[in-house]
DNA sequence: GCTTTCTATAAGTAAAAAATCATATTAGAT
DNA sequence: ATCTAATATGATTTTTTACTTATAGAAAGC
């Protein structure tokens, strides 16, 4: 429980009324570090490059560095994130690694924020 | 343009026809990166959760210091992005200044990313 | 006028995260 | 078995970003 003497605000409220009806409506602490840890993922060019690159075909990490004009490691721990977030999949064949899409969940967020942003 | 003398890329590329198309059909670099920008303001907790509250209601900037326990100033700064980003708008009154979401859309983004994140 | 309160911002700091550099796997080719 | 190519990962460096501290501005109360 948060309380007057550990708190780390600088000011009284002003309108506790209000305060106090938002405060019982919020969602729970984790939910909204997940939530932003979330949106995180899609907050890097270099990521949403990818993204956008394996909605139209799987590829491999070395394609995928000619098509960005990366060097296949920062490619590879930029693969490393979105494989642990589950937004990308990947199988093995030989000495390649082919990378795709989770499922169509990425794909619906970023038309979403396509869209959201083309209409500004 | 790009050529093969000032590439980043320390690889030669393996399936040219896959890279062909898929460069074919990339957005243009700044669309990319205006995405990533647009995405990357969700991808903090604290805006998370000030945007959160003034789902719920407006409120000045004092009162959302208390309800998050953080200082104005830390608050005002991440208010000033959300303005930049015409996430919020916000009106003056006496001494206050009252801050709301600017349009639902910022309500859908949260609510897909919510429904994801809840999905897993 | 001066003081206080609320907000905004500039400058500096600390933490996080992305890229680089170096090294290690893994699998096929020879 | 050795060598090379493709990928992965650990460590370091660089960049970014969120917060703090200090200061300034704006509006109301005195």
């Amino acid at each position: 429980m948060q309380d007057k003497n550990n708190a780390i605000c600088d000011c009284d409220v002003i309108h506790a009324d209000i305060v106090e009806e938002v405060k019982e409506h919020m969602p729970e602490e984790e939910l909204l570090y997940d939530l932003a840890d979330f949106f995180k993922i899609f907050g890097d060019s270099t990521r949403i490059k990818i993204l956008m690159a394996l909605e139209k075909a799987e590829m491999c990490v070395c394609d995928l560095a000619v098509l960005l004009n990366m060097t296949k490691s920062a490619i590879s721990h930029q693969l490393k994130t979105l494989r642990q977030e589950k937004l990308v999949k990947y199988r093995r064949e030989g000495k390649n690694t082919f990378y795709s899409l989770q499922d169509d969940h990425v794909k619906n967020i970023l038309e979403i924020g396509l869209e959201h942003i083309s209409e500004r």
